[in-house]
DNA sequence: TCTATAATGTTATATTATAACATTTTTAGC
DNA sequence: GCTAAAAATGTTATAATATAACATTATAGA
């Protein structure tokens, strides 16, 4: 079994990101399909802004850009979208962004460890088992009865930090 | 050197709150004087009502108390307090609920890691350095030059969990 | 086809946070 | 003490994020 996983956001070479999406709205279409819910082609189409990038978007990025697209698209259009796909595990929210980024494993249910780099803005999931058990374990042994950890720490991604965008904080 | 602590916030007999109140606002005190910043009535003040449970306020939650006492208190007069409070470690910002929260050690510079009862709202910091360390390793171990993980998780306090409050999450 | 449910459209508003500039308070030098 | 600079707070307006409430349309199943 592997002890930890890294998205591919930071992979600096340009990572085949086109692949990169559509293996992703394959998945979730998938997903969708074992679930018995519908990836109505507006969920498909926001899952797909989500991906343009390994940037975190805003639910107002999203809506600009769904405007152009769709007559009426407003606040609720974007955020019930949402909703749904972070149900679905389909998409995270990054609490300390208020923005929603894509989850490259939303078959397997995890809480969210977050690289957030503040030069860039370029955001890769960790999915480390050891830190989620740590955590677990810290927790129930304050008799506390957890769910699934968020964490997110900001700093400076590889390439970032060897362009010297300034310190680590 | 210790592993672990725990905040007091889930110390259900109704531990001394008012000490634990008092000694937070003497060690802000004690921090500010050596720091050569000044805790100002408002920042106090501010501190205090942060203080005034375990459960993490909102900024308009401490504003509407505060209008009460300040002729003209205005959402600026609390996060401007409460930016200062952050700043020195004084509080925490609870990202998943945009709430305040206070910290019981400000002196040690650290992230956050919050369990949070989603029955009660009570809100406990533990202070678990192996699991800051896992964080960190992994991140380094992915290139990034990370600051001080914040983790949240959501569940049930030891007092809700007895009480059957809900299964955990 | 009909009906129940799910999804989306639409309008309005709530909640959280900051910008910009005026005034007051405090500090430090004299 | 007086004064200038800096820090803190007051004040008004508005930006950014999110949800409520109800109308309409689309879909799936009987």
């Amino acid at each position: 079994m592997e002890l930890m996983t890294l998205s591919t956001a930071f992979m600096d070479t340009g990572h085949d990101h086109a692949n990169c999406m559509e293996s992703a709205l394959d998945r979730a279409s998938a997903l969708c399909g074992e679930r018995g819910v519908r990836l109505t082609s507006l969920r498909r189409r926001v899952l797909e802004l989500v991906w343009v990038g390994h940037k975190p978007l805003g639910a107002y990025e999203i809506l600009e850009t769904l405007k152009a697209e769709r007559r009426g698209a407003a606040p609720p259009t974007v955020y019930r979208a949402l909703d749904f796909l972070l149900q679905h595990g389909l998409v995270h929210r990054i609490e300390s962004l208020n923005s929603f980024v894509g989850c490259p494993d939303p078959l397997k249910p995890h809480g969210g460890q977050f690289l957030i780099c503040r030069s860039c803005g370029l955001t890769a999931e960790l999915n480390d088992h050891r830190i989620d058990q740590a955590i677990r374990n810290s927790a129930n042994q304050a008799g506390f009865a957890g769910g699934r950890p968020m964490i997110e720490i900001e700093g400076l991604c590889p390439h970032c930090r060897d362009a010297g965008e300034g310190a680590p904080g």
